[in-house]
RNA sequence: GCUUCCAUAGCUCAGCCGGUAGAGCACUUCCAUGGUAAGGAAGGGGUCAGCGGUUCAAGUCCGCUUGGAAGCUCCA
């Protein structure tokens, strides 16, 4: 009998073995590093313990921590290694364990304590965890019986694993995953011991509802990171230290851009500076939307229930509505501008000719979220969306969509964000017909194709009302957030029997379509504080200058240039305080100003400015004209500041 | 909404085991006329988020309210 094996190795090459040797046997004969550093494997695509014997041909690769699958070996581990440590610390019975996932860059674990865990325990439990890992404890696992599983668990006082093995096929073997004083259900693979867990750190802890859902009991949630190398965790740590520097919630206060008050929970007050950034947002948008044939309206903040009644969103909607009642009659601030838009397309008879209309608003919008849910300007309950609805003939959709999309492009290319896009189609409770929800996602599907724009089809994403396409904007710290999104709606035509007369003199349905860019102009604002860490374009900035004069003998020099270019449509400031330059020029940095004018004899007598640019150290000096020109040219490019 | 944590001067924060409030910045005034990231001095500024309780005594301990932060779909 054949006691060999074929194996093929991920680069093609083969390889006889003994059966039954293990992938750490296989390891060790490839290399001697190989063998050290190979924490897990996969067979024929299934990941697996080291330990895995091999008994038949297969294609084998063996997984080090430089992979991020090795990786996340390792961090199902550490959530094991927290769970022991809980456990050794708050004694065993006296912990109930749920689940103990993998997540980007870590793990958590939920559990419910008997004694409530709290911010300074994490590092009394890092602590224990250390002491495991120094421990090297080797981690076996074994194969039970879905009842012998249940009667396990049953027996260690642990119902929420018990729970969680009922949704287990019963014809499925429970692997036990074992170090020592600690036991747990766990589909694997994990590392060969506790030893080989390198970096790691316990970041937060909060409350998560058992299974998520929000009728079930709150557990404690531990998070941790876990990289390979000290210095992956050092460098992640960097990360979330830098995000925390750009929080635009931390920024908008420091930069005087917006407040909050107790007065109107989650909804922001904006302050000058923040107002004049708001204005170029809108600016910028409502120009490129008049360019592409769009047509500005205004709707009011205020309509009679009944409308909504009527639209559907008293259905779908009311519990995030807010309403008032007056003359005896309830009325809803509005939490969508689209039914204004169909009231207005109402107005008079439509033509074929006349299609498509476009109707644009930057309309203000107020929605109860969760007080929970609230987040600085990017969750906010009463926002300005930069929204528009266009009405189309179904002949008239594609090209439709391609012109918005290019519209979408045009204004994301200005801030510097790339985007990824993606098509979500029919969701189960849908309404419509199956042929007008095919021609539709069709529709969407060729416009991608044509423009050959790479998209992601998220199956079963759409609005109730019809499919769309969103768009992700990536961030200068990699982050991503969902913006700009273009949605079929056939629905609300119907609901508002909307009509237009075709050639033969027919009445027909217009299509609507739902657009917007920015989304919310608040929450973008606040993507954007964070995008530039608060130092943003030209175009942008509240103050563009800032012109110090040296001593007070300069300040009449100051006036006049502060005078040129104020006229020449420059936001610019004087700072005439009788300060020292090196004051006047630290605040102005930490305002991120862009441009510093600094003024002296050698200016005045020369009629020229010494400009330094926010976040560099050498200035020149330039005649006026020519510093007003730099600066116009720039604002007019909206070109993006490179710091 | 729920769980945990937090709320002290305009801002950032200190305040131990309960004994009657502190710093830096900012602000006001004065001195200094200063060339590329903080010149010096003096001064004003607090219902310690709000309400209630325990106590001889509460910023501190306990409740409630308000506001804020993190998290609450990632299935052994």
């Amino acid at each position: 009998m054949n006691n060999k094996v074929k194996i093929i190795l991920p680069d093609g090459k083969e390889k006889c073995i003994e059966k039954g040797t293990s992938l750490r046997k296989i390891a060790e004969q490839i290399s001697m590093s190989l063998a050290k550093n190979a924490v897990a494997g996969k067979v024929n695509g299934k990941l697996v313990d080291i330990s895995c014997a091999v008994s038949e041909e297969s294609h084998i690769e063996l997984l080090t921590l430089d992979s991020e699958e090795g990786l996340n070996v390792m961090r199902h581990t550490a959530a094991h290694i927290l769970a022991q440590a809980v456990e050794r610390l708050y004694g065993k019975g006296n912990v109930q364990f749920g689940i103990g996932p993998v997540i980007e860059h870590g793990f958590y674990y939920d559990m419910k304590c008997q004694v409530s865990i709290n911010q300074s325990d994490l590092v009394k439990i890092e602590k224990e965890m250390q002491n495991i890992i120094q421990e090297n404890i080797p981690i076996r696992s074994y194969e039970l019986s879905l009842e012998e599983a249940q009667a396990y668990f049953k027996k260690k006082k642990q119902p929420y694993k018990v729970e969680l093995l009922e949704s287990i096929p019963a014809n499925e073997a429970i692997t036990i995953y074992e170090q020592r004083d600690f036991s747990d259900s766990c589909r694997g693979p994990h590392l060969p011991s506790t030893g080989y867990v390198k970096a790691f750190h316990l970041t937060k802890l909060a409350g998560a509802y058992w299974r998520g859902d929000s009728n079930n009991e709150m557990l404690q949630r531990i998070y941790g990171i876990a990289f390979a190398r000290k210095k992956d965790l050092d460098a992640h740590l960097h990360f979330l230290e830098e995000a925390e520097k750009r929080d635009h919630r931390k920024l908008g206060k420091q930069l005087e851009l917006f407040m909050f008050s107790e007065e109107a929970p989650g909804m922001p007050f904006y302050l000058p500076n923040g107002q004049i950034i708001r204005q170029e947002l809108e600016q910028f948008s409502r120009e490129a939307q008049l360019k592409a044939g769009y047509q500005e309206v205004r709707t009011p903040l205020l309509m009679n229930q009944q409308l909504w009644e009527e639209s559907g969103h008293w259905d779908h909607y009311h519990e995030n509505m807010y309403f008032s009642e007056v003359d005896h009659t309830n009325f809803a601030l509005k939490p969508m501008n689209c039914p204004g838009h169909m009231l207005m397309y109402k107005q008079k008879l439509r033509s074929y000719r006349d299609l498509p209309i476009r109707l644009a608003e930057f309309g203000q919008v107020h929605r109860h979220e969760y007080s929970g849910a609230l987040n600085g300007l990017l969750r906010v309950r009463t926002f300005c969306q930069d929204d528009a609805h266009i009405f189309v003939r179904e002949d008239q959709i594609e090209a439709e969509m391609e012109k918005a999309i290019h519209l979408i492009d045009e204004v994301y290319g200005v801030f510097g964000f790339s985007y990824t896009v993606e098509l979500s189609t029919r969701p189960e409770n849908s309404m419509g017909e199956d042929a007008a929800w095919q021609m539709s996602e069709q529709a969407l599907a060729n416009v991608l194709e044509r423009i050959d724009l790479p998209y992601q089809v998220n199956e079963g994403d759409g609005a109730f009302y019809g499919p769309k396409i969103d768009f992700h904007i990536k961030d200068a710290l990699g982050r991503s957030h969902q913006c700009a999104t273009l949605q079929l709606d056939f629905q609300m035509p119907e609901k508002f029997d909307l009509t237009y007369v075709n050639a033969d003199n027919e009445k027909q349905r217009p299509v609507v379509i739902h657009r917007a860019i920015y989304g919310s102009i608040d929450r973008f604002f606040g993507i954007l504080i964070e995008h530039f860490a608060g130092a943003f374009p030209l175009w942008l900035a509240p103050v563009q200058a800032v012109i110090l004069p040296v001593s007070s003998v300069h300040q009449p020099y100051a006036a006049q240039l502060k005078d040129t270019f104020k006229a020449a449509g420059i936001r610019i400031e004087a700072d005439c305080r009788e300060e020292k330059l090196g004051l006047k020029l630290r605040e102005a940095q930490m305002k991120k100003i862009p441009y510093i004018f600094v003024i002296g004899n050698e200016e005045e007598e020369k009629q020229t400015i010494n400009v330094r640019k926010y976040g560099e150290k050498q200035s020149q000096s330039l005649s006026i004209m020519e510093v007003q020109k730099i600066l116009q040219k720039e604002i007019a490019e909206k070109a993006i500041r490179h710091v």
